[in-house]
DNA sequence: AGGTCCTTACGTACAACTGCGTATTTATCC
DNA sequence: GGATAAATACGCAGTTGTACGTAAGGACCT
């Protein structure tokens, strides 16, 4: 069960989290309201798909703390930065560190939005891409220690002989591995596996 | 022949450009100034290794322009810009453009040495990851229609047979392109096919 | 007229796929 | 402890797929 793109607003100051929570729902778009960034953590639950909005100045951890901690966890719901007293240093930091936007406060209503569709849309575009290649991976960790190096075998060009010869088996035994190996990713021909294991 | 990794320099106040070289070549880096952007695109030779230092505000052409134009060409040499009077809407617009960094002046000579540093090691990276997948473009182009025809459908997973029957010839004439694929593509395997198809 | 491309047939040799049968080891569950 | 499943291993035989040498014809472009 997936949960519907969401925009995480975290922000400490609660009016103005009261006014995006209006701005956004008034836009269509579904959206969960946070006083901090723990707050967030402690319901967040990924993968979910969306963005985050978040302001840099909080008490506890700012905003480009939560950005690199999402990051360090290897997170990928995309960051979008507001602040009321930015630098330039600052929003350079924030957007070398991957943020998807960095806005000034006071923003514009619908230039907000602008960015925060976009945002969104790259981000279910990212989502799809990683699901496939996901599915991969899946299929991948099916496979035995014993039919992973024989894979390897396959996908560097080797023939069965060869890889019979390599591991010391006979290649009846490489042939039923390569068969089991089909099967379990799905594959329909060597061609498949290539890919398969490339797209991993 | 390629050139050596060069920072190329476009500011048009002369002391600036002056100081920059003096910098840049007592750190042991290759430097050519330009007092415009007209001036360095009409000098520098796509696609010489390197990165560019480029001041935002200049007469004709301006730095995010110029930044903006080598991206349209596809011309993958990071950009650093540099500004006197930066605002975070343009850092942010420079970087969500691509730029390598945004620097604000006065900037710290080591500070900068060091981003130059860290820009240069990037696109060497990036220019050896490109240059394998250019040598398999390059394999790509030198097949004829047919024979790309005949790949794409190896690569689909078909057999020789069902190719002949797809194209409507016989399964030897199939056979004869598959071999002069896998000898213009130096490939000694299906798979070596395969990674070369997907890695252009 | 020569070159490249696309096409094909015959025959031989090797490689791969499949079904069927067998066997050992290890892990897991009752 | 015994049953069961999964992983690993191997052989034979038959069918299908692939590789390659040789030889050669038609289309098209320069």
């Amino acid at each position: 069960m997936q949960s519907e793109p969401t925009v995480y607003v975290v922000d400490d100051d609660e009016p103005i989290r009261d006014s995006l929570r209006m701005l956004l729902r008034s836009a269509g778009l579904p959206v969960e309201t946070f006083a901090s960034a723990q707050q967030f953590l402690a319901a967040y639950t990924p993968p979910a798909p969306g963005c985050l909005l978040v302001d840099v100045r909080m008490p506890g951890m700012s905003g480009l703390e939560l950005q690199e901690l999402l990051a360090a966890r290897k997170i990928a719901l995309p960051v979008i930065i507001i602040t009321g007293h930015g630098h330039v240093a600052m929003a350079v930091r924030a957007m070398k560190a991957g943020a998807a936007d960095f806005v000034e406060k006071p923003f514009d209503d619908e230039l907000l939005l602008e960015c925060i569709r976009r945002t969104l849309a790259r981000d279910a575009d990212t989502r799809r891409r990683q699901s496939r290649s996901s599915e991969s991976t899946q299929r991948l960790a099916a496979l035995t220690p014993r039919e992973r190096e024989i894979m390897e075998h396959l996908v560097a060009g080797k023939s069965n002989k060869a890889i019979a010869a390599d591991l010391g088996i006979s290649a009846r035994t490489v042939e039923v591995h390569r068969a089991r190996i089909m099967e379990k990713l799905e594959a329909k021909s060597l061609a498949d596996v290539v890919r398969i294991a490339l797209s991993s």
